[in-house]
DNA sequence: ATATTATTGTTGACAGCGCAACAATCTGAT
DNA sequence: ATCAGATTGTTGCGCTGTCAACAATAATAT
């Protein structure tokens, strides 16, 4: 609601990051009040392959958690019959996790909401608009070559 | 890095869901390893009048943590000497918050910090360009009146 | 004045996360 | 074959957050 001051950089990113906590806010009601997830358990849910079991290993790598809390999550699945969790034969150390037809179930109602939420917030931009949108964020650079020299 | 697939919509808002995850690391590392602040203790930092004290009441506003939450972490700032406590005369219910001097410095020189990441990450962005980006993201509404109808 | 209700900040109990240490297993060099 | 080192998932611990209950104080109604 507050009008652009200062740099118009500082003023895209404050927003961008309003814009980010107001929409992950509604996610996490969506989330928590039609299918009991939370935001981590959600994004842990969607990176699972619907029909091939997958590795911690491989799981974490799409995730923003450690394997620790990983590890404790897909227990917590487990419990509530989302998932299995079987050793891999070919190699010990590892475990294999596959999703039960519940947790595809969930998968997939979760995936739906996902998608509801986001065309919501998006129905005041274009298709056109989005695609701007699209090409502008690219051009921000986290470990940006910044400013120095 | 993946080229855009799907309802540009959704690409958007996970590009952008990347690109806050990644510079919010960024700023993690820097506040942490150059001023020994978590991201809730800048945002709370950030949000302290440098001049004037602040009820806790005013100024849980401005965050996106609870009441108790804030208590502790002014009591960890508090140790720290980074702000003092002082009932409100007016409220006895109230607590006053100032920052001591200490608290002033560590603010503008986090503040500085702050600035320095966001012109790095935006730099490949023409001023005109932010400016653009500021306007399509005020048009995502979060609490979009949404696809009915 | 007095009783009821609202507010403000703190505390206890608990949940989830990261880190570091760990045991089990696999890999690769010799 | 054997042994040092890497990988994989789990666990203990501490930190930080929320929620619910609470005590103290203020505001309001009668």
């Amino acid at each position: 609601m507050i009008k652009a001051s200062g740099p118009p950089q500082i003023a895209a990113w404050r927003l961008m990051l309003e814009t980010h906590a107001d929409l992950m806010e509604r996610f996490e009601v969506v989330f928590r009040d039609s299918h009991g997830l939370s935001l981590t358990e959600f994004d842990t849910l969607i990176n699972m392959p619907p029909d091939t079991p997958i590795r911690h290993r491989d799981l974490v790598q799409s995730l923003v958690v450690t394997r620790s809390a990983l590890s404790r999550l897909l227990r917590r699945f487990e419990e509530r019959g989302i998932v299995t969790q079987t050793a891999d034969v070919d190699d010990q150390r590892g475990i294999r996790v596959a999703l039960t037809p519940e947790g595809v179930e969930l998968r997939e109602a979760a995936a739906k909401s996902n998608a509801e939420v986001i065309f919501s917030a998006f129905s005041g931009l274009t298709v056109e608009e989005a695609d701007t949108l699209y090409e502008l964020v690219s051009k921000i650079r986290p470990e940006g070559a910044g400013t120095e020299s």
